[in-house]
RNA sequence: GCGGGCGUGGCGGAAUUGGUAGACGCGUUAGACUUAGGAUCUAAUGGGCUUCCCGUGCAGGUUCGAUUCCUGUCGCCCGCACCA
């Protein structure tokens, strides 16, 4: 019998469902945890691609490896379901999305069981389930009642094309991430998450984290913490002032104007009569450009006088105010100090109207503002400092003064939270007739979609839930007060907030989750999914964690203790896989040709997991060959009787690395290097007389967290009634790896020029005499001298000869 | 522009973290067994002017010794982008 994938795939799978092989017990806690988790993916109409195996493969083999090394271990997959494509799906056919999203659900389902991932399915649960969303409504309801959910009328980014409001973070390039439609500023009633209370500990909890360091910067440079100062100018002959925030307050006497953001609310009152009707225009017309206008003339800086000055407040000294777009009303306090000698974009500005320059430090400015660091001048009581000691001799000075103090900004905005969409969770909110706010009882969540046909936003941005029925929109608190139900829904990542918790309870109708379970097992202790996470949901779901943590839900500070990035997987022409490029993988059509452990192989074996790679149908190929290749040594083996109990012995070195190289690169995810420790191996099983049979049995293992099918099926073959599932992971012996003669490099000058056999217990005098008594050696002396001869011990010796 | 990562055979990639560069696989070539071979097995496979020399993007440096560390430079990928 040759290896039949298709009928071993099946058979195995039907058998571990069957058997309920890998379900967990979290209440059991006899054994230590283990915790791996997967990104859960969004159950799109194409279904699975190839890059889903990946990151998945990654996350079953580490499964597997800790069941067999004595772990509990939790390894869960559910559905976050809520979400566009399924809306604008069941807009053009007319289809109630949740039947769409159960059908894309039941086919995900299916191929990911195709490709034998050990997931407990008795957890598995989509975030548009009723009893799951409950409790996304109810932190929703803990977030409000700790006022850090509220309601503002802001300018958002708003997509016509979807109808709906976008967060900062999904908007890219001035399109929307979904879909790449225009996407403008407008003033909106909006739900908010303060998400920037959190800022500061979102950026410090950082740093105990193993985490990919680029997503660590990312998540950094998002937050995008800044010190600097707050200081208030007056305006000339006026009651009125304006704050600035600036990091370089060292250069306060260098400053000969200042900006305020169109959006500035003092702009208006402000401007003088003379200068109206040009600031007024000028407003209109930033407000008109979108964000990638903006950006498209970055290097031209636009402004207009507003006819009023404002006095620096270190020096009184009176200096013009303008309008100009290069200030962004959302950072800082929209307005800014300007310095054009030590600030490029206020040098731009200045050069263009015509604006003096003062220096504050020594350097040259007559091609480009000086903002290195350098001694003060024209600075009067800060003169000769540098910029740190000119920062603290300034800020004390204002702070003397009253009119500035040390202040932290942050990039980060609030969270833009509500959706005038129809599939997402609604916000368990009234607004009653007296213009409050009425949270839902507890006891009255879940609050369900109302059943609709028609999800449709109307054109000015009213949600699709606005044309519910009046039975769901229409709402009396108990105490008889009458109001109108919230019409927006939630952004899809609320529910990917917190599902990493549900996971380990999911069908506790009291609680999120009980909280013994949680204490036990959070945090997560590997997390695999995409790159293209690092902000958005890794940044949401460690704020929410962080409230539940403050309001005594969960007991760690953050939920995912190690992550991992898969990497891509391009088409074979290494471009990116799409439709249009003709170029897409479909994993159901490579199980069905070679089967699920060869995907997994090859996509294992490829490269390191971070990195993006090819497609390769001759790697598949490879891979295919390389499990047929098993098989037929366990087949034969057994056949012919190879398989034996006695140890030659001439497999001990081998098979003890392979052991202990597989087992730490399984543990560091480095799957690719423990794959070809596995294929030598087997090419020395090949080249052997017998074959000691733990260590082909040692072998079936360990290479059945990669192909769990093949691997199941050898287990059993070589005698094995009980699964794989729970076999104690191999061991190895160290005093196995212990050669009885090493090869030694000798090299001269640094160059290679002989390998010599000695012993491991080899003194240094031996082999220094050894290696000069080489004749190949001798050969290259001839002639010199020899000055010096390196050792180091098992590895090389160097002879330095002149 | 800023931040992060990366440049190694025809290709994917190894290299014990400063110690035999190219493991393993793909591809290629030759041979064996075969009616057949896109199966399997064996051997070879970085380049060259082949007792030797050159080779880890390029140019320097540190070192007995550099793919690995340092400086500069070129190129690619990812993220952010007027953040004061």
């Amino acid at each position: 019998m040759s290896y039949d994938f298709k009928t071993i795939e099946t058979k195995w799978a039907a058998a571990w469902e069957k058997a309920n092989a890998f379900y967990c017990d979290t209440h059991d806690f006899s054994k230590p945890k283990y915790y791996v988790l997967d990104m859960f993916p969004y159950p799109s109409g194409q279904g699975l691609h190839v890059g889903h195996p990946e990151g998945y493969t990654a996350s079953d083999i580490v499964a597997r490896m800790k069941r067999m090394q004595g772990f509990n271990v939790l390894h869960p997959m559910g559905w976050d379901a809520f979400g566009l494509p399924a809306e604008q799906f069941a807009i053009k056919n007319n289809v109630h999305p949740e039947i769409f999203t159960r059908k894309n659900i039941a086919n995900f389902k299916r191929q990911i069981r195709s490709l034998g991932f050990s997931y407990d399915w008795s957890k598995e649960f989509a975030t548009v389930d009723e009893d799951y969303y409950k409790w996304t409504q109810w932190i929703f309801l803990q977030l409000y009642a700790h006022d850090l959910a509220y309601v503002d009328n802001i300018p958002v980014n708003y997509c016509p094309e979807l109808g709906t409001v976008l967060a900062n973070e999904e908007v890219v390039d001035g399109k929307s991430e979904v879909g790449g439609f225009d996407v403008i500023r407008m003033p909106m009633r909006q739900w908010v998450l303060k998400i920037t209370s959190y800022a500061d500990r979102l950026a410090e909890d950082l740093v105990g984290l193993d985490w990919p360091k680029s997503t660590l910067e990312m998540q950094k440079n998002w937050i995008g913490r800044s010190e600097g100062v707050a200081i208030e100018f007056q305006i000339d002959g006026k009651e009125d002032k304006f704050q600035v925030f600036t990091t370089r307050v060292d250069t306060l006497f260098g400053c000969t104007y200042c900006c305020l953001a169109p959006e500035h609310p003092l702009v208006a009152k402000l401007v003088s009569s003379e200068q109206k009707e040009a600031v007024e225009a000028y407003v209109k017309a930033a407000a008109a450009k979108s964000d990638l206008a903006r950006t498209a003339t970055e290097k031209d800086k636009t402004g207009v006088y507003l006819g009023v000055d404002a006095i620096n407040p270190i020096n009184g000294r009176k200096i013009p105010v303008f309008v100009a777009d290069y200030v962004l009303g959302s950072y800082g306090f929209g307005a800014v100090m300007a310095v054009p000698a030590h600030d490029e974009r206020d040098y731009a500005f200045a050069k263009k109207h015509s604006l003096p320059m003062i220096q504050a430090l020594e350097g040259d400015i007559s091609e480009n503002a000086f903002t290195g660091d350098a001694k003060h001048i024209n600075s009067s009581f800060a003169d000769g400092l540098n910029i740190a000691d000119a920062k603290v001799a300034i800020t004390k000075e204002l702070e003397k003064m009253g009119k500035g103090h040390r202040i932290v900004n942050y990039k980060l905005r609030d969270w833009i939270f509500s959706r005038q969409r129809y599939w997402g969770e609604p916000i368990p909110v009234v607004q009653l007739e007296d213009g409050t706010e009425f949270p839902l009882p507890e006891d009255q969540l879940p609050l369900t979609l109302p059943k609709m046909d028609k999800f449709q936003p109307s054109s000015q941005g009213k949600p699709p839930l606005a044309m519910a029925p009046a039975s769901w929109l229409e709402y009396t608190t108990p105490d008889g007060r009458k109001g109108i139900r919230e019409t927006n829904t939630m952004p899809q990542w609320a529910g990917s907030c917190w599902y990493y918790i549900r996971y380990i309870d999911p069908h506790n109708p009291n609680a999120i989750c009980d909280k013994e379970l949680i204490k036990h097992w959070l945090p997560v202790d590997l997390y695999i999914g995409g790159a293209e996470h690092a902000v958005l949901h890794l940044l949401y779901a460690r704020f929410w964690h962080k409230f539940l943590y403050d309001i005594g839900v969960v007991f760690c500070k953050e939920p995912f203790q190690k992550l991992y990035h898969q990497g891509m997987i391009l088409g074979e022409n290494g471009e990116k896989m799409s439709k249009s490029r003709g170029n897409v993988v479909n994993p159901d059509d490579i199980v069905a040709s070679h089967g699920a452990d060869s995907l997994r192989l090859f996509e294992m074996f490829a490269g390191p997991l971070n990195e993006v790679k090819p497609w390769s149908t001759n790697g598949l190929d490879g891979a295919h060959r390389f499990i047929e290749r098993v098989f037929r040594l366990v087949e034969e083996g057994l056949e012919k009787g190879l398989i034996v109990d006695e140890n030659s012995g001439e497999l001990d070195y081998s098979y003890h690395f392979l052991v202990k190289k597989t087992t730490a690169d399984f543990e560091s995810l480095a799957f690719n290097t423990a794959i070809s420790q596995m294929m030598i191996f087997v090419n020395d099983c090949y080249k052997a007389k017998s074959l000691y049979r733990p260590y082909i049995e040692g072998l079936v293992q360990m290479f059945s967290c990669i192909c769990p099918f093949v691997g199941e099926e050898l287990w059993s073959k070589l005698g094995h009634e009980e699964m794989l599932t729970y076999v104690p992971w191999p061991t190895y012996d160290e005093s196995k790896l212990v050669k009885k003669e090493i090869n030694l490099a000798i090299s001269i000058n640094g160059k290679t020029r002989e390998v010599i056999s000695v012993s491991p217990e080899a003194t240094e005098d031996e082999v220094k005499t050894a290696a000069l008594a080489n004749p190949r050696v001798q050969s290259f002396l001839e002639g010199k001298t020899v000055k010096k001869i390196i050792y180091v011990k098992g590895r090389i010796v160097n002879i330095v000869a002149l």
